[in-house]
Formats: structure tokens, sequence, C-alpha cells
DNA sequence: TCAGGACAAGATGTTCTG
DNA sequence: CCAGAACATCTTGTCCTG
């Protein structure tokens, strides 16, 4: 059978461990386990480690993340107790953090930095419920087709949808917000609100490893400026006036 | 001499192929050349490569990513035809964006994406004069002795002069924002520098690999919360009153 | 068929030499 | 002081045995 190495995608596997894995990998979780081997990622735990070319195979596997190649072991159900005959599904994780598509997780499902978390009790809160506003996004944004292009038009209108569900974040981690008269917080949350949008696209941007691409709350990406400002109505560019009138207006939220 | 590497960070460092570098980096290097490796990064080309424990160094730095390590090298201006006494600065024509200590130049040292090159010209020209404001930073801030942890009167220090390089970019960039009336500019200035300051610290934290930390233009840590607010002359923690008489008012800038 | 030990090849840091 | 060769150590895949 021609089968593939869950692990790295090698050719010609077996069942090593309670996986379907090729002989290299096999040993690699063995000694590391026997071996009681810590490693550490020295990217985002989200490495790339299958062989691309089998001629330089050897080479190419030297080079493998250890960390995140042993994590990838234990998702794929690598166990020292499995004995053959003996294969077990995939570990399933708890559905945790998940920025629209696939993407990047593993930054998220970190726990707070010691100091940060000792310091600042409300993060832990903040946090968790945050958690709780990325699973609604899903939900909300789901019929919106992330991962895609979007423009101008359709930013605007998902921004519309998003902001409730930060208000409510807010609302939540804060019992003294939810005090306040309703005036009081419009303009709490006006101030806030533009800092924390601009914040929070740099940090999808950092945890998505995409640097040089913008991509919005709900999973969709702004990337191409050109097609950003395209009015697909009627094939042309926006105009600066028509960009200026239908700039949001988010400052009224709570009523 | 306590000099560290540049590459790796390993203390006891000299001079090698015209860089800064430890044996151990310099060999990698050495051997990387002669033997014409190529090398393929499994991250996203900004692992980090720094050694963390001298005490597992070895199996630490058997375990960097080839890549990343052999690209670090040549941004530090190591070459095979630089011979003793003839230390060249680290590579690219200009001296190219350094913030703060050797941290990760690796990041800036890169051209612009091309779709945000040809769509928003203005970001060549800021990008740029951004390059000059870091070296503008490292004559300013030299003093300060970065990296290092400071406290709030400190960073308040800091800000009033670095507020300044900031109003420098800025000109630079924009002739007609020169050209307004002094209070316009120092309006429009207001908005802008708050929202900056924001983007900037996490730009600093994603180019510098550390998400869990907090580091300013001038490259100091204000990692440390309790100690960031407390009062070193009276030994006690800053009160609410106390922080917020010094908070400082940036607004008046161009006069 | 598969786990584990032994071995060989590759990669990297250290020491030595010039 | 530094480049390069030689050597020792660590890592990893293959082979062999049970
Ligand atoms: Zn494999
Ligand atoms: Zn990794
Ligand atoms: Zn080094
Ligand atoms: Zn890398």
């Amino acid at each position: 059978m021609p089968s593939t190495c869950s692990i790295c995608r090698e050719k010609s596997s077996e069942t090593h461990f309670g996986a379907e894995a090729c002989r290299g990998c096999a040993t690699f979780f063995r000694k590391s386990v026997t071996m009681k081997m810590k490693y550490r990622c020295r990217g985002n735990n989200d490495c790339d480690i299958t062989v691309k070319n089998s001629k330089t195979a050897l080479s190419d596997s030297h080079s493998m993340c250890r960390a995140c190649r042993y994590a990838k072991c234990l998702s794929m159900g690598m166990n020292v107790s499995n004995r053959p005959g003996n294969i077990r599904k995939p570990k399933s994780t708890p559905k945790k953090i998940n920025l629209d598509q696939p993407g990047t997780t593993s930054f998220l499902l970190e726990d707070l930095p010691p100091n940060f978390r000792d310091q600042v009790p409300i993060l832990t809160k903040m946090k968790a419920n945050y958690q709780k506003m990325v699973n609604a996004r899903l939900v909300v944004h789901q019929d919106e087709g992330a991962p895609r292009v979007l423009n101008y038009s359709e930013s605007v209108e998902q921004g519309m949808k998003d902001v409730g569900l930060v208000a409510d974040w807010i609302s939540g981690c804060f019992e003294d917000f939810v005090k306040l008269p309703i005036q009081q917080k419009n303009v709490l949350f006006h101030n806030f609100y533009s800092k924390f949008c601009l914040l929070e696209v740099t940090f999808i941007s950092h945890i998505k490893h995409a640097p040089d691409r913008i991509t919005l709350p709900s999973g969709i990406d702004m990337n191409n400026l050109n097609t950003f400002y395209h009015d697909p109505e009627r094939d042309t560019q926006m105009t600066k006036e028509e960009i200026e009138r239908t700039i949001p207006l988010r400052t009224i939220i709570f009523e």
C-alpha cells in the first residue's frame, strides 16, 4: 500500500506507536519519549515538518523543528502505551480560539505570561471573554465566505456587525462600565473602539504570521487596495467623496 | 570583554568573517558557504535563533533553524571575503533599520510587499524616513542603557524625547502637512500620535518576536508592571493621583 | 507486523594549528 | 587575533533482532 507518513508525508509508512508513521518519525518519537526530551520551537509552533524532496530527505529531516514534529506526533495519536492492533484516532483538542479559518491557534492556546496574569488579574477574564467573542464571530460572520478578499462597502457592513460583539465583550469584562449612564458608555467606547480596531488588526496579522496582510476580525482579507475601493456594481473605483460619505459612524452603540 | 554574539546572543564573542560572532556561528557560516548549503525555513523566515539557556546551549543550537541562522549571519555582515582588520559593518548599503539592540533586523531588511509598494507609493518614502528615525533614536536614546527595564517616570521622559522624532518623521513624509498652519498641524498630530504609539509598540513586539513583552521605541523594556509604577526615590508604588498628574501632554509639538 | 537496540551518516561546537 | 582543519558530541535514519 503506497501510504504516507501522517507526520512528515514520507512515503512507505507503517503503523508505529498507534499512528501511520515512517520509521524516521517512529524513531524520533521513541527517543523523544524514552529520553524525556523537552523541545522548544524557534518559530510559532506551527512549523512545516513535511519532507519536500525525497532526494534531500535526510538533510531535510535533520532541520525539522523538533518541538513541532513531536507535537504533531502526539496530535496524530502516537503513544508509547499503544500496542499494535490498538490504533487510536488523533487526539481531539478542546475547541479553543479560532480566528477564522484554520490559521494559527497555537498562540492563543497559551496561558497568559505569569507576570501579566499576576499583575493585571482582569486579563484572565478578558481573555476568556475574548475567546467567547471569537466564537461568536464564527457564527456572525459565517456566511461571508472567509477567507476571501473584500471591498470597502463590505468591510463597512462587517464592521457594523462586529462592533456589537466588541461592545458585548467589553461589557462582560468591566462591571463598572455596565453601570455607567448610556451617554458616558458611548463616549468611552467611542474613544476605545478606534484604537482597539487598530490593535486587533495588528494582533490578527501577528498570530496569522501574515505581517504584510490585513485581515479583518471576520476573517476576510483586505489586502488588495485596488480592489478594496472598487465598486463592483459600476465597475469603477470609488471616489473620495463616496468613500467619505459612507465612513461608518460607530459612535452610538449603547442605547 | 564580555561581548555577545550578534547572531545567537551567546556570550564571549570575537570577530569572525566581519561580524561579532561566537565560534559556533562562525563555523556554521563557514561550512554553509564552503559547502554551498541551501537551507529552507520551516517557519516564516523569522525564527528565533538566540540561545536561551547556556546549560542546554548545545542541544539548543542543534535545533536552530538553519535558514534563519544563515540569513542572520548575512544580515550581520558576515562575508567570506572579509579578512581580519577589515571589519565591515552589517551588510546592506545604507545602514538598515535596527530597532535598538541587535534584535531582529531581518524583517525590516525586506522590501515592501509588491502590492503595497505599488498601490501606496508613499509607503516607500515613509519606510525610508522611518529608517532615518530609527537611526536617530539610536543616538537620542543611546545613554539610556537599553535593553533594560524602566519605570513610569522614565517612560514619560523618553516619550517627550521621542515625540519630536516622530513629528520629524511625519513632516518628512507629507509635504502638504508641513504647509499647514501650526494649529492644524497640532490637531492632526495629536489625533495621529496616540494611535501611532499603540501601533508601534505592537510592531516592535512583533519584529522582536516578543509578543508577551512591551518594548518602547527607545529599546527599553517596560515588561514588569509592578516595578513600572514604582517610585525609586521613595521606594513606594506611585498613587493613582501621582500617575495622572504626570501623564505627559504631547499635544503641542509644532510651534 | 512492530518495538527496541545497534550502527552509520550528518550536523555542530571545541580545540588545535598556522 | 582569526581562518581553517581535525576531533568529539549530538541527532537522526537504517538495519537487525525478537
Ligand atoms: Zn515521517
Ligand atoms: Zn516549530
Ligand atoms: Zn553565535
Ligand atoms: Zn526559520
